[in-house]
DNA sequence: GGATACATGTAAGATGTTACATGATTGT
DNA sequence: ACAATCATGTAACATCTTACATGTATCC
């Protein structure tokens, strides 16, 4: 019943919006489509599927249509919180930084709701350390190639090369920025909901 | 026979690489695993479809298997090259600009070949307005709701914001540099090749 | 002879895009 | 009444991922 593959980035990011609050799946499309999360499709073929395997899942429970209205909300279950966290809370590895960077730019927004202060910098300690290694791995493949390349491949490349600096010094900031943050809400996880009498999917 | 749907930015990048050179589909998949256009993915299953898709759009003539090997190199055709320019001097939008940025830099790292001067200009000119366009959204954004936010979410967002800026800046630089450049082979696409007795695909 | 790299491919499955369908609600 | 927006969905299609299959050349 339960789907066996890994959740989608789609799904995660349907997953941390409904962490906030729950959401209707019209209301989570004008998100997409509205905010700067519309780096995201809006597309009802995508997010209507989504969301029913995220149901599937038992990770989001679904309202019935209330007031007449076909519109149902989605919230977030205690099962769907920890599989939130799961995926927030992974290493950051060479391969994330490579292939998929703003799926980890977007598990860093998401952790202000769901994630402890020590995990925010681990994130960023390893975030910090894989854009290095990158950067590194970038200047040498330079130093050693550009020379003979046509002018837009060499810039292009110099666009590639100042992205990961400013990440590089993104990261050094922001660390600085949460190592000074006061002890606060954001000190550990909100604790999981209690489970009630029954968790109706 | 030829696919009617437009190409993907996997099928470009092939275009632009077999612009430079002819090569194998191992080769090809080399190239995506090794070097910094490790950014596409190298599984076969992605690019041998793509290269039958190319050839059956008869962009790209596969040659026979040389020489007791089963390799075949592909090359580019001219009806391949004319796919790509229309390509690289597509105007650049805003669309572009959010939803697929990656695939704008690649066009740039590709017109050194295949492009005028006078259109990498164009292009620098786009990418420019687009992107100042979209910092001004991004900052109004950031104004008027960031207060409200919780630290990594602002974090994150501001993270977005310093990749808008470098780019911007390098669209910048990027100007200078190629306004600065003397006419020589960038000056005009290289003419195409000239089409011989029989283009067997 | 055996391991490793070379070299090309297929099959199953999931996801996403585009376009269409359907109907309720709200404003004029 | 009509249009626009709200709201949810389906169907067809193409692409990509993952895993497997197959065989050759080369090195030790």
């Amino acid at each position: 019943m339960r789907p066996t593959t890994r959740a989608t980035t789609l799904e995660y990011a349907l997953l941390g919006i409904l962490d906030q609050d729950a959401h209707s799946g019209y209301e989570l499309r004008r998100l997409f489509a509205d905010t700067p999360l519309r780096y995201f499709s809006d597309s009802p073929g995508a997010i209507y599927p989504a969301l029913r395997r995220l149901v599937a899942r038992r990770w989001v429970a679904a309202s019935a249509p209330a007031g007449g209205r076909r519109r149902r909300t989605f919230r977030l279950r205690a099962q769907g919180r920890q599989a939130l966290r799961a995926w927030l809370t992974q290493p950051v590895t060479a391969q994330a930084v490579v292939h998929d960077p703003d799926s980890l730019t977007l598990r860093f927004a998401f952790m202000g709701q769901a994630a402890s202060i020590a995990e925010i910098k681990a994130f960023l300690v390893g975030y910090e350390r894989e854009m290095k290694a990158q950067l590194q791995v970038l200047r040498e493949y330079h130093g050693a190639l550009a020379r003979g390349w046509p002018l837009t491949g060499r810039l292009a490349f110099e666009h590639g090369l100042a992205l990961h600096e400013t990440k590089l010094a993104w990261a050094r900031t922001a660390l600085r920025a949460v190592g000074g943050a006061k002890r606060g809400p954001d000190d550990r996880p909100r604790p999981a909901r209690r489970p009630g009498p029954r968790d109706k999917g």
